[in-house]
DNA sequence: GCGCGACGTCGTAGATGGTGACCACCCCGT
DNA sequence: ACGGGGTGGTCACCATCTACGACGTCGCGC
């Protein structure tokens, strides 16, 4: 291992004075700059990134804290991130928290002990301490696609409430009226927000709250199945589902193909978030499309500059969504007449 | 910021005392172990470990650098890595290369400064000088997926030629004469081993390989789109279609959608690698399916093998591909009589 | 019973690689 | 000749680990 001591030697200078042609703070006579430089390059020094860390006591290590890798969403909204953290000068670490507050809570305390230059996180729960932790420790934090209440960070969300009630109005406006709803975990404000914007919809059309034609889940494929499942079997009888996310909405689908029943002649489907290749699928999906890149890169960008001036105001920012009407909505054959 | 001074001073021991408790390396009076505890509780004190990977030289990280975040393939082949990493001690940092050598070698060299304890690599080109750095270095490294002539390393690939084989020979033996392929960049081994498959089946069966029906694309789902297109217009007249990964095959069907060519009666699809909801995509796809997670388990295995034992000879997984027959690819109704 | 030796536990101090404040020196200009 | 600006070296520091040494205790033997 090369360090920069052997540097110096090699080029007949003493190491603060290779450090500040590395870092180009201070100014270095041209001749013993160019000694350094080809000094670095014929002995192929790489800095020591732990030992400077350790210095600077901060890395440019930025952590990514989502709660599932396999969701689109969240590999799409990673990407935003990267783009700016890497013009920053920042890499990004990415953790999966599995949806699980115990495994969150692991990544939180190695980000402290790693010195992360910074965190964006989509929380597992609703609890606050672990995000008080990161606060209270002095790391810079921008919380992205789930609210915290209680806490004044930098915020990144999406306008989950009128994207669902957009949504459901569409199908109501399309002629359904015993629309179901899939929701997500109540303890995420996601999930509470979709659910309000689905009754929202629900008032403004004058139409009942139908608690038999309500299903919470947890936003993964399982779940949206079993749910599909449950109102079928429970003689609910919708004619139309609102599925509060992209996993749930593929899971419930799953269960109508298998009870061979149509989409959207026996049931309409609208879902939440951006399904990959929605394109694809038969019938094709009418979709609430959030903005995952922009996400990251906001939050992204919030957090680049939440290091830079720490006791900034707390900016909260909330981007719209996008209902794209595909076929599984289309309007519905009017029945008997 | 406290230290593990703080620490010693509270419990009124040395901070060497204060790192074996921590460390359980020697042994230490259990009356002063209980005092150290207490005082780490009562303090809040977290290891800084920034500055104990100065000291060991070593991190606890290990990187794994994947050629494409937004490929199912990739991030379920992480949830492996992932698993056996974390139970083995380590955090896992994810590095999407975007199949760009350049993006590539700057992570490359950022894992060899942040002093990464291993590197699991998709390598994005067949360019043997970054990994060979990073071998030289002494960096425990993992190739996965993709062959790298010319240096012996820890690999785990999936048998391609074997699976694009079976692929090729169901389609012949379903009746289908005039197989297009799409295959990848030629400088991907698995690119090259897809075609090798595709090429044997066609001789197996006593089939001429005719270049107007085969393209090289990219990998990506445009890619796949516009070869598809390519191979409709210049009059190839393919009546099925091997194509040589997940997001050309979606490319390749976006393309006979919006051509309005029917699947399989106009041209029957099998894709290599597996395609999340592949059951709601109509028709369903057939599909060679990749044992991903098994991938990312097995890399994850020789890493903390190669890790403990440096020295030990070069380990070569192969795993086997399964293909998954669905109505993409059924026998072809026979024309005429 | 006392002394010596051995073992075990704990503290001291140095090492890890890089940074930057501070200081010294040199040269030039006045 | 003196002062100032610019340039480069010295050294303390970051937090932790660990080799080595010292000290205390216990046991055994005389």
């Amino acid at each position: 291992m090369v360090t920069i001591y052997d540097v110096a030697r090699h080029a007949g200078v003493s190491a603060a004075t290779v450090s500040r042609v590395l870092n180009g703070h201070a100014k270095v006579d041209p001749a013993l700059a160019e000694r350094v430089t080809s000094s670095v390059a014929e002995l192929g020094y790489r800095r020591n990134a732990v030992a400077r860390n350790l210095r600077k006591s901060r890395t440019s290590l930025w952590a990514v804290i989502i709660s599932d890798v396999e969701n689109p969403f969240f590999t799409s909204m990673v990407r935003g991130v990267e783009d700016i953290a890497l013009a920053a000068g920042y890499s990004v670490v990415l953790c999966n928290s599995d949806e699980n507050p115990e495994k969150e809570s692991n990544y939180i305390v190695a980000a402290l002990t790693e010195q992360m230059a910074g965190v964006i996180i989509s929380p597992s729960s609703n609890r606050v301490d672990d995000v008080k932790l990161l606060l209270d420790s002095g790391c810079p934090v921008v919380v992205i696609d789930r609210e915290l209440h209680g806490l004044r960070t930098d915020t990144v969300l999406v306008d989950n409430e009128r994207g669902a009630e957009q949504a459901t109005a569409h199908l109501i406006d399309q002629g359904y009226r015993r629309i179901a709803c899939i929701g997500g975990p109540r303890w995420l404000s996601t999930a509470t927000h979709r659910y309000d914007g689905y009754r929202r919809a629900l008032g403004t059309a004058g139409l009942s709250l139908e608690p038999s034609l309500v299903r919470f889940a947890d936003f993964r494929e399982r779940g949206g199945y079993d749910a599909m499942a449950s109102l079928l079997d429970d003689g609910a009888e919708p004619d139309a589902l609102f599925a509060a996310n992209n996993l749930m909405t593929v899971g419930a689908m799953e269960c109508l193909v298998q009870r061979d029943l149509a989409v959207p002649t026996d049931i309409a489907v609208v879902g939440f978030d951006t399904i990959p290749w929605a394109d694809l699928i038969r019938p094709t999906l009418t979709t609430v499309s959030q903005p995952a890149y922009e996400v990251g890169r906001q939050a992204a960008q919030l957090l680049a500059r939440r290091i830079t001036k720490p006791d900034a105001d707390a900016t909260n920012v909330l981007l719209p969504t996008e209902l794209q009407v595909r076929a599984s909505s289309t309007r519905r054959i009017s029945t008997g007449e």
